[in-house]
DNA sequence: GCGACGCTTCGGCGGCCACCGAAACGTGCC
DNA sequence: GGCACGTTTCGGTGGCCGCCGAAGCGTCGC
């Protein structure tokens, strides 16, 4: 059977993703960023040498690539299909039992609840507030699969100011949804998810806290989305 | 952070794939129907014992579902999300170097290639033919990701019979694209792909070759499908 | 140039796990 | 009841693999 041949690749594949270790870094590089190795050895709390094994099998499986750079070896997610296909996987997950400890760490994980990327695209409360506001505006189409209407691609390159041509793209569908970790519900990803969370970026309407996942919404941010797509931070929790 | 908390359940879930024997026994059960452990073991070339043991672990994991039925153990996969995330996985694998070996296996690849389910749509070239049909006549966009058109919705529903309620699912989308292993292309999968699938299966427009995944286009379904999407069977060595 | 630093290579250790065969269990058939 | 058969449980074994520390290599800064 076909099958037999195809196995061998995939029981490699999900292998590499099998290990406490290699699953922490692939999710740390779900920000989208590169990483230096000592970075996410100290993350894993794995010794250097440890650490470095690790990106070796990543990278030779071609889920990671990585650039050498002065005595830095920086690693990041190969391409944005290596991220979908961590996000589906981790779509499958059940919800973690358990809850951050210590103030801190709520803190944070308040923070990532709040507003996130999710590799290139927004996540978490902002994220299905924009997906849901796009909805609402007749932006975004739900009912058959994720796809923008002819008033989303309008409202994406004349209101924002976005090139036709970055939304269309080979591969990769220019709308998808992606189940959120926090909120359980569908946000927008795809080409249109991370253009438009380049743009909020660019146009300084997001910020990211300290050097992690999180963002959060500028006061400017507020008001264009506001005008833009009717949606008040305040209420939706995102302030 | 978040990630650690997911970490373990990620390489958690990954491990289950992570072997051989298991990786085999998953992709024979995308075939959408329930195997006996004793067919799993015998088709995956392990001892009883040793697929008695896979088969805990890949229900205990939430991957399959078992039915006890007299001496016999039934094995499923649990939900068709399961399905989505091992065809998501496999989309990720590349080509596989080797080519079939014999007579016997090259027949049978090539009735593969033709046509057969793909857990529970159709797939091979006869799926991306209907698929790219649907499409041409825009009962499909695929523009941004795949969504029917609701000229789609009312061909499956008015011409086909399939009931309007049966297309609208709870957190399934009812269209999805699925790369083909064969094709390289994506085809119609989700909910619509599914109904559509039960129904030329009732109509008797396709029929399944032997125990395998393989279907063949009938006679009545070249007719109908010639008649419904202009498709031409010969031409698309559909026949 | 010299030390600090980031990273890699290597050897060795420990644990996990996939596998099998033998024996036991339960069911269906005669 | 007795046998055949599908399945499971249990030891035992071999191999793989993740981990570390020590040593070595290249780069940067003083």
């Amino acid at each position: 059977m076909t099958n037999r041949a195809y196995s061998a690749e995939l029981a490699q594949l999900a292998g590499l993703l099998a290990d406490r270790t290699r699953a922490t870094f692939c999710l740390a590089l779900l920000d989208g960023r590169a990483w230096t190795a000592g970075e996410l050895a100290a993350y894993a709390q794995v010794a250097p040498s440890t650490a470095s094994e690790h990106l070796n099998q990543l990278t030779e499986g071609g889920l990671l690539v990585e650039r050498r750079q002065g005595r830095h070896r920086y690693v990041q997610l190969a391409s944005p299909l290596v991220a979908e296909l961590l996000e589906t996987l981790t779509a499958h997950l059940d919800p973690p039992a358990v809850q951050p400890r210590g103030l801190r760490a709520a803190n944070a994980s308040a923070a990532l609840a709040r507003g996130r990327t999710c590799y290139d695209h927004l996540a978490g409360r902002l994220g299905v507030a924009v997906t849901d506001a796009m909805t609402g505006r007749g932006l975004l189409d739900q009912e058959g699969g994720f796809a923008l209407t002819d008033a989303g691609r309008a409202w994406l390159t004349d209101d924002l100011g976005i090139e036709p041509a970055a939304l269309r793209a080979g591969r990769r569908p220019s709308a998808r949804g992606c189940l959120d970790w926090t909120e359980r519900r569908q946000h927008l990803a795809g080409v249109a998810g991370a253009r438009l969370c380049d743009r909020l970026l660019d146009r300084h309407w997001i910020r990211r806290i300290g050097t992690g996942r999180a963002v959060r919404l500028t006061p400017d941010g507020a008001t264009a989305l506001h005008d833009l797509l009717g949606l008040d931070g305040h209420a939706a929790g995102l302030i």
